[in-house]
DNA sequence: TTGAAAGCGCTAACAT
DNA sequence: ATGTTAGCGCTTTCAA
């Protein structure tokens, strides 16, 4: 009733401003800053409070995140930097990091980040955004960004991705028992000549998976047969990368690809050379992306806790942000085998 | 030389701000905001602009955002709701939402909103950080949120999802030719007796997905045989539904499913049934997801171009932000029929 | 327990 | 072409 110069709360016209609401409740604007913040709620009375409520909500006040934002320096916002949301592992690595966040009242900065140049001009970006922190799964090894990131001084930690130099946090699964579980997996079903699709070797995982595949292999006392380096991990260089393998004099018993895009790819060079999985040969995969039980034959793979990959590295960087001092700069998860039907003993030769 | 207080471009310690450059400069404080605004840059002399630039770069400045957020009003942020990031149709909507973002210098603060509740609380949140615009794709059919986002003023558009009430933009794609498509090639091949497995009627492609199959076989002359609706758009949900459609008494010789994961979930049905895809009964997807080629057998589905849509919305929007008066309201994009071994002509009944 | 006042870093009139 | 000035909406000392 009177005359109000709005017209209700959902009006957008002049947006309301903690004045106006200090204004209808009949207080001074630190008062209502303070009522209206749950940390210092305590050091209102009872009675004002209530009528600071009530005005709030009468006007639909809406509090400017950006203006307290350059009051305080804080802007409850984290970046998140990808490689590539249309690649699986990512979007439950997002719904983890997102699910640790929301939970805190904090938002998501997305971006893509293709290479390292355009990475380093997103962070560059996300800074002037004055993001509170950062979790980005991009960096390479000895990646430069890191060390900007470092220099810049602003909370960081690295998931699916660790940091070789152990400047940054980071949440990684265990590359090398992955492979030792794939390789005893096979093993035990009898195979000795064994070979691997590695990953790209400028990256940890490509690096972690291939090393942990030579060590499993060691443990048995057999040899690589052999080692053949994708361009990505996709599933075209998978493809070509195993075309290689077969093109090569004597044909391994299985192979362990270091990602399931690149069995895939392995699937469709089988395919193409006439070879039947796992009649002619076994293949695993690594990350069980969703659909690889229902391809054809399922994919023996290594599954990996990808949600809480994410929901760790924030969980991480909220209590650096905090200024917990960060002990444990390294978290390594655990992945499990499972085992569908493109691994099967191999097939015993003619004139045996 | 000289006595400089700041340790280097990357120090952190006290952020630098435009009156530092200015100081560095010899400049007033305007003349350096003039000089870093593309915009208003040709009002200042190469010289002095130079000098700035150099004073810039020499420090490390970075503009806070979070200032000029305020000052302006506008945050170079939109904000992007989703129901389900692990849902494979989003990514590639992301990514385009991204890609326009990107090339406006704009970032995106993603949320997922499993529930309507939760959306509207998000929304809230988004509007309290001064997102410049919002795009969503969560919205169900006479979603109160539509109302919200329409009164609080703040340029919106949905995205793989109608507005019925057409108050909002929309980009979607054409659901009732996708059914037409599929319908056309299941007659084409000799079906009569078509069933549909529909998606959650709550929602616009539910219902328009359904209505295009209905439109498709009444333009042939024939009825559903029949039309099963489904909880939710899941694999577990259309085993669900198959298994009703496979406990009735007549057999359809064909199924079109509302999305590919009910169709997988059909295969799981027909598999427990000790069924054959597609000798006992073809199955058509919708969406073609990853995968989907590679399941057994490769599923027969319509594509949607899903990173255009996301594209095409955030151009929407960023028109919508700019003032202009959005024209036209609801695009609608063209899918494509994707023919894979998933159907087939039906069989021949013994005895004919 | 509440009020007063200053200022975060920037932009945009307005003045020169 | 550049300088002056005010103020965006909030938080946070300091005072009462």
């Amino acid at each position: 009733m009177a005359s109000s110069s709005r017209t209700g709360p959902a009006a957008v016209s002049a947006p309301v401003t903690i004045r106006d609401v200090a204004q209808a409740a009949g207080v001074h604007v630190s008062t209502v800053s303070r009522a209206l913040d749950p940390r210092r709620r305590s050091l209102i009375s009872a009675e004002v409070l209530a009528q600071v409520e009530a005005a709030a909500r009468k006007l639909g006040y809406r509090p400017n995140r950006a203006a307290s934002a350059l009051r305080t320096g804080r802007t409850h916002t984290i970046g998140v930097l990808l490689p590539d949301i249309t690649n699986a592992v990512f979007p439950p690595i997002l719904e983890g990091i997102e699910a640790s966040a929301a939970s805190r009242h904090y938002f998501m900065l997305m971006a893509h980040a293709a290479d390292n140049g355009t990475a380093r001009a997103i962070v560059e970006r996300m800074l002037a955004q004055r993001v509170d922190g950062l979790v980005m799964a991009t960096a390479t090894r000895d990646d430069p960004l890191i060390d900007f990131v470092t220099a810049a001084g602003i909370p960081a930690v690295l998931v699916n991705r660790a940091d070789d130099s152990g400047r940054l946090g980071a949440v990684v699964s265990d590359d090398r028992l992955a492979m030792k579980l794939a390789v005893d997996h096979l093993a035990q079903l009898g195979h000795v000549r064994i070979a691997h699709l590695a990953g790209p070797q400028n990256l940890p995982t490509g690096v972690g998976r291939r090393q942990g595949f030579e060590q499993a292999l060691r443990d048995r006392g057999i040899k690589p047969s052999p080692i053949i380096e994708c361009t990505a991990y996709s599933r075209d260089a998978g493809r070509l990368a195993m075309q290689q393998l077969l093109a090569r004099p004597k044909r391994p018993q299985a192979v362990v690809c270091c990602n399931d895009l690149v069995a895939l790819g392995a699937y469709d060079a089988m395919l193409a050379a006439g070879l039947q999985v796992p009649h002619d040969l076994s293949i695993t995969g690594h990350n069980d992306m969703p659909l690889v039980d229902l391809v054809s034959p399922p994919l023996t793979t290594v599954r990996l806790p990808h949600r809480e990959l994410g929901w760790r590295a924030a969980e991480m960087l909220f209590e650096s942000i905090a200024g917990e001092a960060g002990s444990a700069s390294t978290v390594v998860l655990r992945p499990e085998l499972v085992v569908r039907a493109s691994t099967a003993a191999p097939r015993v030769l003619a004139g045996h």
